[in-house]
This record gives structure tokens, sequence and C-alpha cells, in this order.
RNA sequence: GGAGAGGUGACCGAGUGGUUUAUGGUAACGGUCUUGAAAACCGUCGUGGUGUUAAAGCUACCGAGAGUUCGAAUCUCUCCCUCUCCGCCA
């Protein structure tokens, strides 16, 4: 949610920003009900001024009838008042959470995701002097693969993943828990980006799969919700990415200024119904409606959130450069973003496979829009504020191990393994 | 799932219808005293909204929401959470 105050004062900026996200929400007539509301809110609150006074005239006594017909008189208009201010509050709130959140001065403008602007490529792209395959070509020859099975247990697009491929994925979780615990490892990370970041390393975390209606809405995140499994007769979600649940952690909650910046990654099996995507992306793993994922998600202060933010991009792409998987850096267009987003990049790593680069990593950049719902704070030298969050795709395992599948894959129709993960695979080369 | 007990400020903890603008204590901060510190004493010590140049003021908040009442931390209802016992269970 935005500052309703910031509204106020920048109503066009606000008006263009929305406009520019692709969102039809109107500010001026937010700002009418705006001003009704808080008119509403004088009228209420000098009755109840009224009632308290007429309440406590008598010091602790008796009142006598007069006082009481007064109370009752008080009663009746404040009800009506009160109603009316409930009516105009929730029309209001309802409005205010519309407004997306403001885009990052640098954050091109564009109408659709073709609107991207690729910022930098990185890695080579693997020459092969034989026809590269997919990899549900691979996995399903090497029977790391069952959809047939999975979709009599479970339907479609969900998978058995079997034999060495769970063993690829469990190696690429304790690389990465590894490095990114490591001070060490966080260090090289800001000092190769140069960037002036705290070199705090991140907190590994188990989070619950499940989220409960209120803050899952006070994320922003419950949209689409036609996305969203629902437990049925309960206010009770499973989450679609770990940031969710990260993310909404410390709601309510005041940090110290030392506290901060507190980094997570959690590792959790998504869930998305991926409604609207029938017959898209059918083949493979790519888009199923569970996956494993590690994401990291930080609370900072708002003076520290971008290089924060810049951080969490190049920890991407020191994961992606320790595998030696080629990548383009996309900087997502104000249609793209996401409405509690800032800023947004998306890293898509190639995949000779399919002949085409592919979304392995995003890195939401939220300032205070979220932490304004959620009620997380800090407290900077006396001074209260929100806390501004980011969240950023560590690995999405399933989409990782596509990508290792597809660019390390042998003539033979077996896979290399990168060097990195051969200490978490007993030291095989190949699978 | 069943039965019971609870949820009050940063923390502990009183408060079962009306000077409660939430008692008292701890912690924190400032001061007095001291060479310095401790102790003692004095003072300060919540958040949101509204309002304003700024303030004052007003208002709300005792787990959340709704209700009863002239008046609610206190009574009623619903929900959430914690603890104890039973049941079930990896």
């Amino acid at each position: 949610m935005l500052d309703i105050r910031y509204i106020r004062d920048n109503p066009d900026k606000v008006q263009q920003a929305a406009r520019n996200k692709g969102y039809d929400v109107s500010i001026t007539e937010l700002l009418e009900i705006d001003d009704d509301r808080r008119e509403l809110q004088q009228q209420v609150e000098s009755l109840r001024e009224r009632r308290n006074a007429n309440a406590t005239s008598m010091k602790g006594g008796r009142p006598d009838q007069a006082t009481i017909d007064e109370g009752k008189q008080i009663k009746i208009e404040l009800s009506e008042r009160e109603g009316y201010l409930g009516n105009a509050d929730a029309a209001y709130v309802k409005l205010l959470k519309q407004v997306p959140n403001m885009p990052w001065d640098d954050v091109p403008v564009g109408v659709s995701e073709d609107e991207n602007v690729e910022i930098k490529v990185v890695g080579d792209k693997p020459e092969f002097d034989f026809e590269p395959k997919n990899h549900y070509e691979i996995a399903g020859a090497k029977g790391w693969l069952d959809k047939e099975r999975a979709a009599k247990v479970a339907g479609s697009r969900f998978a058995y993943i079997l034999g060495d491929m769970v063993m690829l994925e469990q190696a690429i979780i304790q690389f990465v828990m590894n490095s990114l615990t490591n001070e060490d490892v966080i260090k090289t990370i800001a000092s190769n980006a140069g960037l002036d970041v705290s070199t705090r390393p991140f907190v590994p975390v188990l989070p619950p799969l499940m989220i409960k209606t209120e803050p899952y809405d006070q994320m922003d995140r419950l949209q689409p919700s036609d996305d969203r499994y629902k437990i049925e007769g309960e206010e009770l979600w499973l989450q679609g990415s770990a940031e969710h649940v990260l993310g909404s952690m410390h709601a309510g909650e005041t940090f110290a200024n030392d506290q901060l910046p507190l980094r997570y990654l959690g590792l959790a099996t998504s869930f998305r119904k991926e409604a609207g995507t029938y017959g898209k992306d059918m083949e493979g793993i790519i888009r199923m409606h569970q996956f494993d994922k590690l994401e990291m998600e930080s609370f900072t202060t708002g003076s520290d959130s971008f290089n924060e933010h810049l951080f969490f991009v190049a920890v991407q792409e020191y994961l992606l450069q320790q595998l030696q998987l080629p990548y383009h850096v996309l900087q997502k267009c104000t249609a793209d973003i996401g409405k509690p987003n800032a800023r947004g990049i998306d890293l898509e790593v190639w995949l000779p496979g399919q002949g085409k680069y592919r979304e392995t990593h995003t890195a939401d950049y939220m300032t205070d829009y979220q932490a304004r719902r959620l009620n997380t704070r800090v407290r900077v030298s006396d001074k209260l504020e929100l806390v501004h969050t980011n969240d950023a795709t560590a690995f999405a395992l399933g989409r990782a191990m596509v990508a290792i599948i597809e660019n390390y894959q042998t003539a033979e129709g077996d896979v290399r393994i990168p060097e990195v993960l051969m200490p978490y695979l007993g030291g095989r080369e190949i699978l």
C-alpha cells in the first residue's frame, strides 16, 4: 500500500505511474473519498468527545436522568455517523489497496513484457557437435521424470522426480545453503559487484507452506487469487512462493536498527494453479503446480534497500556464474514488474534444448509498499520508520535442473555435473 | 477432535461497569549526588489517526472483530493464538 500523504501531495505522478503499470484506478476518486472520510471522522470524533464528557460528568456517581437521556441522544447520532464513516473507510481502503507501488526512476515504461530491456549478457552459450536435446527427453530417458504416473495420482502439471535428479536437487540446495550462510562468500559477492552493503550472511529457513488470508493480503500477493490454492473451509492458502511466508514473518514487529539487514534464505515447496496457462509449457517441468525453490528475502532500512536489491541481483548472478550457466539480465518494464514492485529484474538462462532464454530468477524491490500494511517497522535513531523489503529467487530448483541438464548434456545423453556441485554428489563427474 | 486455564505497555504484573488521563515494579534515557562508578533520590519514558507552519487539542488502541450500556480493559458473542490434560498421530 502507498502512503496516502504521498498520494495527496503527488496525485498526478501517482496517477501516471498507475497508468504506466497498467492499473486502472482513479486517484481523483480516491482523494474525494479520502476527503469525505476525513470529514466524517471529524464528526465522529467530536461526537465521541461529547459522549466521553457526558459519561464522566458525574465523577463516578450515578448519573441523573437528564445525563442519561443526553447520552442516549448522542449515541443515536454517533451510531449513524459511524455507519457512514465505516462505509467511507471501506471504500477508501479498497481503492487505496488498488494503487500500485511507484516505479523506480530507471524503470522503462512499457505496455507488456516484450518491452523489458536486456541490460547484460553473460557467459558463453555451449556449442554441441550434436543436436542438443530438451531436458525432458534426457530426464525421461534417464528415468528421472515420470509425469504419466503423476497425472494418474495428482493430475497434469505434476511430476515424480526420481533417482539422480533428486540427488542433483539436493546438491544444489547444499551448495547454495553453504554459500549464502558463509560471510566470506557474501563479502566476495558484494565486493565483486562494487556494492557497499552489509556482509551479514543469510539465515536458512524452512517456513510454513500455508498462509492465512490476512497476511497473504497484506503482502499484496493474494491476487491473482485464481493462481492460489485455498484450503477448503479455512482461511488458509498454500503459499505460492517462500516470499509470501518470509515477508509476512515479522508483521506487527519493530526491529532495532542493528538487527537489520535481516536476510533469510527460505527453502520451500511452492504451489501455483497456473490457471489460464493450459497448453503452454506443457512439456517438461518448466511450469508445474508445485516446485521447490530457494528464495531470498530481506528487511532493511529505507536508506539501504536499493543497494540490497542490487546485491540480491549480484547474488543471483554469482550463483549462475558458479554453475557456469549462460544467462542474460532483463530490466522489467512498468507493465511487468508487478503491483507491489518499485523495480524488478529477471534473469533468464539459455536453454540449448529449446534454443531460447527462459526465466529462472526474479528480483523484486518493494520499498515500503508491503511493510506499510504488514506494519513491520524499524527504530532508526529514535524514529520509527517502515522497513523496506526485497525478495529474489536464489534458485527455482526445477528450472535450475532444467538449465543444468540442457547445458551440460553429452552426445551420449548423459549430464556432466557442474564443478561446484561435484563435492555434493560424492565427487562424481557425470550423471 | 474433547475438557479446562489464559492473552494488559519493551518486560513482569494489578485491575470484574464510572476521577483508570491503565496501579505498581523492572529495563531504558536525562538529572542530582560522586574523583569515577554503584546505590539512593528526582524527572522522562507507547502507537496510529486527525489537526497545525509548528504545536495544543481531539480520537482510537488492554489478542482480533462484533454487540450490550448514559458509560467497557472489565459484561455477551464469534474468531485467532498460547498453556495443561485426554484422544489421534510422523
